[in-house]
DNA sequence: TCTGGGGTCCTAGGACCC
DNA sequence: TCTGGGGTCCTAGGACCC
């Protein structure tokens, strides 16, 4: 069984944890430039504050209520995150840290799974204040259903779909877009079709599925019938993308107030680079005016370029944002947004290696797919890459796109200590 | 000049998640 | 007047290679 631990109203409960008056008191969390809601308290829920809601349209709620309003403070979510994550890491063979405030524990072998869930949640509150729910399921998805279900409909926050009549009884009750991989494009779609639960989603045609909803979709339905597609990711690879973008708090015309932006955007990017380690392949530029300013004509600029050799540095990084900018920039237009993008990232450090030069057999060829597999589990990550035919045979072409550690002798990868 | 199958890489766009 | 930020995966078409 898996299960799914996700902390309550996260943002609202970590705010609450400092400030006990605020027990039982309505509470949202803005985003940057304090613009929308993007976490309530139960109380602040009932009283009919949206998820996402601006906050200007909330505005009469909140003074009505007297709300407690709150600007962002992640260096506190991050924090309390780390303490509820390591308290399960202590519990469980295996955790998945999926989001700030979720993780899927595999639970399996254990005995009695809601009497566990139970007293982890209690200690969990206990020791870091925060609220918990617990669902737990014989598959990712269901796992996630059985959470959903442990917050809306019980009193304990625990719930087990343990049995193929009950799991049949709550996908009865489910509807198509409470299933975790159905967002809104496709359960209107599918509430087009007269498909309106989880019941009604997985009697369908599996083979329709597939066209409609691509392989994504068709997993997704699987799951719901107890075939584990989601294998929990307890090794989490690096980052294939970083992305550092704002709204301007200010709306802005000027090419100069773009490339401030742009700029420290980049530097912002090229130092989470370094962080974990590896650089990028290419960067991409974009800038955006208002959506909901029908004054202006709405442009999105987006623009991607590549570097010649991957890099981290920030000097590089800065130079090509504002090469690119320059290309997607026009006069005129009222900006509300901007960002960048690096990407196609890899280790500063990883060896890569082209096996055709020396291998021939295939038995020799299997032996060193072996060996680098062994590597790369036992770092945790892809130490060792094998190149592909096609970049091969242009290496001459592209040796600068080529790792450092670029090697056509397979036998540099055995020096490499695991 | 025309012909073919199988493969990778690159990019853009669309869907989803928290 | 005022509408977040940071990610993932899949698909499809074109360029290019052997």
């Amino acid at each position: 069984m898996i299960a799914l631990a996700d902390c309550n109203n996260f943002y609202a409960s970590c705010e609450r944890v400092f400030n006990p008056a605020l027990e039982n008191k309505p509470i949202v969390v803005l985003s940057n430039n304090d613009g929308c809601i993007i976490a309530r308290s139960n109380e602040a829920k009932s009283l009919g504050i949206k998820m996402g809601e601006p906050v200007f349209k909330a505005r009469k709620i909140i003074e009505g209520n007297n709300v407690n309003v709150f600007s962002t403070n992640f260096a506190l979510y991050g924090d309390m995150s780390n303490r509820v994550m390591s308290m399960l890491a202590d519990v469980a063979p295996e955790i998945e840290i999926y989001s700030i405030d979720e993780a899927f524990i595999d639970f399996t072998g254990i005995n009695n799974p809601s009497g566990f869930a139970g007293e982890l949640k209690n200690d969990i509150r206990k020791s870091t204040g925060i609220p918990v729910s617990i669902g737990i399921g014989p598959t990712k998805t269901l796992a996630k259903i059985a959470n959903h279900v442990a917050k809306k409909k019980t009193d304990s926050g625990i719930f087990c779909l343990d049995s193929p009549v009950k799991i049949d009884q709550i996908l009865k009750e489910i509807s198509v877009s409470d299933i975790w991989g159905i967002g809104s494009r496709y359960s209107s779609m599918l509430c087009g079709q007269n498909i309106r639960t989880a019941h009604d989603f997985i009697k369908l045609d599996e083979q329709w599925v597939l066209e409609k909803m691509t392989i994504v979709g068709l997993k997704t339905l699987q799951e719901l019938k107890e075939h584990k597609h989601f294998a929990l990711d307890t090794n989490p690879t690096w980052k294939k993308n970083i992305c550092t973008s704002r709204s301007f708090g200010v709306k802005t015309k000027k090419l100069k107030d773009l490339k401030e932006a742009i700029t420290s955007h980049s530097v912002r990017c090229a130092e989470k680079l370094r962080m974990q380690n590896a650089c990028a392949r290419y960067i991409s530029v974009l800038i955006k005016t208002d959506p909901f300013n029908d004054k202006d004509r709405y442009y999105y600029g987006y623009r991607s370029v590549s570097f010649n050799s991957p890099t981290n540095d920030t000097i590089r990084i800065v130079q090509a944002a504002n090469d690119l900018l320059k290309c997607i920039y026009k006069q005129g237009l009222t900006y509300k947004k901007a960002g960048v993008i690096v990407g196609d990232i890899v280790p500063q450090d990883r060896v890569q290696i082209d096996l055709f030069e020396n291998l021939e057999n295939d038995s020799e060829i299997n032996s060193l797919h072996k060996a680098v597999d062994r590597i790369n589990r036992s770092m945790g990550r892809d130490k060792v890459q094998i190149l592909g035919q096609g970049l091969i045979s242009k290496w001459g072409l592209k040796r600068e796109k080529l790792s450092p550690c670029y090697t056509t002798r397979w036998e540099d990868i055995l020096k490499i200590r695991c």
